[in-house]
DNA sequence: GTGGTCTAGACCACC
DNA sequence: GTGGTCTAGACCACG
């Protein structure tokens, strides 16, 4: 479970811990059927709440990315592949419109935007490819 | 004033605001010196809180944006080029440094990120420039 | 046995084979005497944990509906026409009633119930019989 | 606040007062905007606590139902006709198909069901209208 | 063992 | 005042 958790960061717990599950799912990463670690166990692993925990899988269950038994445990649910592409790309979209957006608003040319977004791949993609 | 809220957003009404102004004022669109509506007018304008308005107009005090003037009004600061040119990106890269960072949790190429963002740029500039 | 589980109904495993069993005993398809499988046979058809046929079995002894005999094995028991006539319809009616009382929350008119009967009665029996 | 709490029910508090907020939202008893009491309010009025509350209001939220403001109040969303129609019957729907299920199940005929339901309505809708 | 519900109580952010 | 998050801890139901 490469879940970290940035205690510095104003994003609440159960969010955090969302974001980063979710994208584990519709990256395929963790495959359909897979069994998930306990409420509990990831609890304790992440060094939060169980009801924590609970939340983000509840949440993630009604997003319908996992499925829940109960006396077995939390499984990742059967996703259609166009559902899975759509996930996957949404909220990377949406990051990309909000930053597009906030420049917009301080009148930033496309080509200075442009410019900016090579320097921050340059920056963040560096070393991992 | 050309500011605009989102009733529907979750972001904070206090947020949306500075937002805007900050972004206003960082890219010279109000001139250093120019005169800020009062407080209460701004609040009618915006059909929110003066509370609201107040905390705004303090932030962005306290940022060195704005200068209040006992029993005159609120001015926009006088601002070194160097600062106002770092402001005035500074947000937009951090848009676009969480865009990217979404991207990598998903496992995005770098081309597909590029590809998105392409899309993005012609879906929001088009009509604009 | 024609007993069906559904994988992603929320309903607990237990639960959904008694309805089932159930319906077969009240509605005669299973006649009085008649031997049911044994636990571990029953558990392995329907691919589920002995514990949980066990429970079914006992739940529907402590009904009446089911005899142990021990070293032989589990029957149908002998219930009276009248109690199995009032068994077979109790279910419906209660999931009757229960329908009802969705449709006078959200203030449905008689005739509005009775046409959406209708329509799911024509949905649900078409080419069944 | 029509809404009344079952303590002998089975079923969970939260899930009674979201079935019954929701019927008074969809059936346009609670119409658009209206404000709903805080869930502290609610909470104490309704007996129960603070967090089943709002859980109550988180779960609307996520469904479409309720618009939540911080700091303002959780108010009635503006929901489209198409949307509201929907919804309003597709609980009753799946109450009834339900029923009809559990008919086939005990080998009811098509007279036999609509006899039930007509007895049902009787009882049910007595002293109503 | 698993998940599901509910509690009391605390602290924070927003208006 | 409002809602939002998180905690610890209890008890129940399911397999």
């Amino acid at each position: 479970m490469p879940i970290h958790i940035n205690e510095q960061s104003a994003e609440p717990l159960y969010y955090q811990i969302e974001v980063q599950l979710r994208a584990l799912i519709v990256s395929g990463q963790l495959e359909e059927g897979a069994l998930l670690p306990s409420i509990r166990e990831l609890a304790q692993l992440l060094k939060c709440s169980v009801i924590t925990v609970r939340r983000v899988y509840q949440d993630l269950e009604n997003e319908g990315l996992l499925r829940t038994k109960q006396g077995t445990g939390t499984y990742v649910a059967r996703i259609e592949q166009n559902a899975m592409d759509r996930f996957r790309l949404d909220a990377v979209t949406e990051a990309l419109e909000a930053a597009v957006e906030a420049g917009k608003l301080v009148q930033c040319t496309r080509e200075e935007l442009t410019k900016l977004f090579q320097e921050v791949l340059d920056r963040k993609l560096e070393g991992e490819r």
